[in-house]
RNA sequence: GGGUAUUUAGCUCAGCUGGUUUAGAGCACUACCUUGACAGGGUAGGGGUCACAGGUUCGAAUCCUGUAAUACCCA
């Protein structure tokens, strides 16, 4: 035989991804006559490169695109990336460090020129990656959220929700990072626990010498920063300090004490310091009652002139130096360890330092509200289902977005400042100028600054679904949307990771309602998390992800697909195993020598042999069940169970069964008929496959016919399940299986098992046939004398059929299943171990006999129970019963 | 601290509306098979008190309560 024994991967897989692109069957337009089917592809990280979380992410939308696509809907997946503002602003800085370049040197303009040609060298590779797992995306329209159309967008954006009152300026507490110098979303921001001090400090009492009040605190040097000390008003151990003022160790300033019934009394001293410059709680404190706000620290996190002492040095070290000073000095009573939870910057690992700035603020209390609405109203599915709870929570609590960040890349905002600090919103700083002329003449164009910060990748990619398809209709008196936005919106499904569930997913869906009155995607596919063996979750730092290149050279990508696939339901995390990549090659290379055998036959006309016909019409009722299985796993987005009914339909029903059946004994010719019945099988089982493992499906599918250049699998007509005619109304499945003869086949199968397994036991030779005598009832026979020759030959015996029980010569081993006799003959061989099984089956079914007979003398189950479960259970007593007699009888003549 | 989940075979998971022969699959494991498609294979086999404790019910892996462990999200 010509053809290798092993599928070879490599060969095949860039050659069909070429004449997939050649011949543009990723490519989608418009077309009225059909449905569309959309996909927006989570965009990556412009830095990224292909992990597993991708290769997840990506096959799951590739299967959801290839199917739709054979379905014959308009299938359109739109993939690109996004500029990921403080990643790449890092990785640039980092770039020009090594060539030893300042960013602060060499300003905006040439900084962000060194952006985009980072950009262009690094920045498409993990599309590149992506096209070597299979990703059947239409590569025409791909998208950078910094594509000057999209960034137009971004910008009309800011304006219109500005005009409509939904952003403001404000002073806020923001996360600040004093590493990277910008302000963090609350998302960016990770709580870990952190081994640390609590101080206590006395503040002596004004006027009162000698006298103290404790207060216990974490951060003493904050101490500088502090406005006010706080008591508890049902506190009775500092009613006598009402209205007296303390003050402020080391650098002696006299601040208030202040009541307040926020301050928890049983926890540390009971006697807080307030310190609004540099605590969430303590700004909300200090402006209830009106303190003073003193910030002691710089943007990168060292102490300022306002902190009279320290200037200039860390906050970290200026802490230790402070608790030195107290203790010499005597303000310090004690220090224990404590364990606190720190916020730490997603990017950069800095301390967050909670900080007030002037930021940009979207307010979320109204514009999310569509966007709660609709999700827990199921016009938009969460898949699982669980996550919505988790939406909910979040979309009731939800803060306003903080959107301004204090980098260069990115969208710069829009705000055009006057030297007096007033500013406008607008698109270009002529417009700007043109306002504000109309309230104030005094400045020229020039004198107008713009906001130096940029907006937060969010906001680009917030608005992602619609402006891959037209950026221009955000704002006052734009357009209605485009042919593709019309056809294409809103999108179908949106796969992504759950961990992004708030970042991007809620705030398309805000988005959506927002510009288009309507849901950007109808479902929304939760993945889990790719995790190693042990349940670490893969990363670059762990080192513990494999790569996926390589795995796709070692397996295929057909092979990393299905493995991935192989063990994923929605939501739930995927611990990854390289063994199930291995599974997946194996799977190829099944297919590929089921393959080899077919193409090996020599192909005569000959008339069909009658067992081949009952395997057709078996296989064929077998393929219909299996398709609307699948048809219902996909429906429920059960991916991975779809892929395992494909699996078994192929690997256990086709190979191990029908061809089996039909397989011509050796060097000897098939019959025409059944050879091309068989071709047939195979050319469904491809497509069922292809969404799966495109690429070994199209060679195949080429292999196996002459094809006709346009003639490929991938726009190949997706088989549909056979509707009996019969009880239309009835479960699909139910139907098929019902109106065949398949539970007397399935009993015939396990038939074949038990000759076998004696077989074994009796160590028969391969050439030696087993003698074996069936009895089936009246229905069953038919099924049964159909069978025999199929018996036979995969059994390997000499059978005989009666509808009534005969009397048989010799000893037999019997199986009895409830209604099919199964006698084989025994042959002298050691039978110890079969008398232990029958045994060991005896009180099996003694021990499920009393169990039934329990709940039949159980006057409350026969009288409440429904009565088909009665008699089902009367029908299991009467086969437990049979099925002893029949074994007990075998041991005899054992 | 608050919330949401999970816990079924050695591993990864199904088990969808409580009853379909005292629990299924894949992988791993064991035995046998150099069988003319495939050893990346075949045939057969072993393996589980459904986390624990209560409860509801004629009947619970499935529903309820509590406990424990784990994971994620939020503060």
């Amino acid at each position: 035989m010509a053809l290798a024994t092993k599928y070879n991967p490599a060969e095949v897989e860039d050659k069909w991804y070429q004449y997939w692109m050649e011949h543009r069957f990723f490519h989608s337009e418009p077309n009225p006559n059909k449905e569309p089917y959309t996909i927006v592809i989570p965009p990556p990280n412009v830095t990224g490169v292909l992990h597993m979380g991708h290769m997840l992410n990506n096959t799951i939308q590739d299967v959801l695109i290839r199917k739709a696509r054979m379905e014959g809907k308009e299938a359109c997946w739109v993939p690109g990336t996004d500029h990921a503002s403080i990643a790449t602003e890092a990785r640039v800085v980092a770039m020009l460090k090594e060539r030893g370049i300042k960013k602060s040197d060499i300003g905006r303009e040439e900084f962000l020129k060194y952006a985009w040609e980072w950009k262009e060298k690094y920045g498409g590779i993990i599309l590149e990656q992506l096209k070597k797992l299979g990703a059947s995306c239409d590569w025409e329209r791909t998208r950078f959220t910094m594509d000057p159309p999209m960034t137009e967008a971004v910008i009309d954006v800011f304006i219109d929700l500005y005009k409509k009152g939904y952003i403001y300026r404000g002073m806020r507490m923001v996360n600040w990072d004093p590493v990277g110098k910008t302000a963090l979303s609350d998302d960016e921001v990770n709580y870990k626990d952190v081994n640390s001090k609590l101080y206590y400090i006395q503040y002596p009492i004004e006027g009162s010498a000698g006298e103290f009040v404790t207060i216990a605190t974490v951060r003493p040097e904050t101490i500088m920063a502090d406005a006010a000390v706080c008591i508890n008003p049902n506190d009775e151990r500092y009613r006598h300090l009402k209205g007296k003022r303390v003050l402020i160790p080391l650098i002696n300033k006299s601040i208030p004490i202040i009541e307040d019934e926020y301050v928890t009394m049983d926890f540390g001293t009971g006697c807080l310091k307030v310190t609004p410059a540099h605590d969430t709680n303590d700004y909300a404190l200090g402006q209830k009652h009106g303190l003073e706000v003193i910030d002691i620290l710089n943007e990168d996190g060292t102490l300022n002139q306002l902190a009279q002492i320290y200037v200039g040095e860390d906050r970290f070290i200026a802490r230790k130096k402070i608790g030195k000073e107290l203790e010499e000095k005597g303000f310090l009573a004690k220090v224990e360890d404590y364990k606190s939870n720190v916020g730490h910057s997603e990017r950069t690992d800095a301390v967050i330092e909670p900080r007030l700035s002037l930021q940009w603020f979207v307010s979320m209390k109204e514009i999310t509200k569509p966007a709660l609405e609709n999700v827990m109203n199921d016009n938009i599915q969460l898949i699982p289902p669980k996550f919505k709870n988790t939406y909910k929570h979040w979309m009731e609590n939800v803060r306003d977005w903080c959107i301004s960040r204090q980098l260069w890349w990115g969208q710069r905002i829009p705000a055009w400042y006057a030297p007096d600090g007033t500013f406008i919103v607008a698109k270009t700083r002529e417009e700007a100028f043109a306002q504000l002329s109309k309230v104030n003449s005094q400045w020229t164009s020039d004198d107008l600054k713009q906001d130096e910060d940029v907006l937060d990748t969010w906001f680009s990619s917030w608005l992602w679904p619609i402006s891959v398809f037209d950026p221009t209709i955000f704002g006052e008196g734009k357009n209605k949307g485009n042919a593709d936005l019309n056809y294409y919106y809103p999108t179908n499904d949106l796969i992504t990771a759950p961990e992004i569930l708030f970042f991007w997913v809620a705030r398309m869906i805000i988005a959506g309602y927002e510009y288009l009155g309507t849901m950007p995607f109808k479902n929304v596919y939760l993945t889990g998390i790719v995790r190693d063996k042990q349940g670490r979750k893969m990363s670059k730092s762990l080192g513990n992800s494999p790569d996926p290149l390589e795995l796709m050279k070692t397996y295929g990508a057909d092979g990393v697909r299905t493995g991935m696939l192989f063990s994923s339901p929605a939501g739930n995390d995927l611990l990854f195993d390289e063994k199930l990549c291995e599974q997946g090659r194996n799977f190829s290379n099944k297919i590929w020598n089921a393959f080899r055998l077919v193409k090996g036959w020599e192909v005569v006309k000959m008339e069909q042999p009658q067992e081949n016909k009952v395997a057709i019409e078996w296989f064929d009722a077998k393929l219909h069940e299996s398709l609307a299985e699948l048809e219902d796993h996909f429906s429920k987005f059960r991916i991975s169970d779809a892929l395992h009914t494909t699996y078994k339909l192929v690997w256990t029903d086709f190979c191990a069964w029908y061809l089996e059946i039909i397989k011509p004994e050796f060097e000897k010719p098939i019959d025409s008929a059944t050879y091309e019945k068989t071709v047939y099988f195979f050319e469904e089982l491809l497509k069922v496959l292809h969404p799966f493992m495109p690429f070994i499906t199209e060679e195949l599918w080429h292999e196996l016919k002459e094809r006709k250049e346009t003639e490929c699998i991938i726009v190949e007509a997706w088989p549909k399940a056979k509707a009996s005619d019969k009880n239309q109304n009835s479960d699909p499945i139910e139907q098929i299986s019902a109106s065949f003869e398949s539970q007397h086949i399935e009993k015939i199968m396990n038939g074949i098992m038990f000759i076998r397994k004696i077989r074994q036991k009796n160590g028969l030779k391969n050439t030696e046939l087993a003698k074996v005598h069936v009895t089936g009832s009246k229905i069953e026979f038919p099924a049964l004398d159909k069978w025999k020759t199929i018996i036979e030959k995969l059994s390997t015996s000499k059978v005989s059929v009666t509808s009534e029980p005969v009397k048989l010569n010799g000893t037999y081993y019997s199986e009895f299943d409830g209604s099919m006799q199964w006698d084989v003959e025994k042959i002298d061989q050691d039978k110890t171990e079969l008398i232990n099984q029958i045994k060991k089956d005896i009180e099996y079914q003694k021990g499920f006999l009393t169990s039934v007979e329990k709940k039949l003398s159980n006057e409350k189950f026969v009288s409440s129970a429904p009565p088909q479960v009665i008699d089902n259970e009367r029908k299991k007593k009467a086969d437990a019963e049979a099925k002893i007699k029949s074994l007990e009888e075998s041991l005899k003549g054992l």
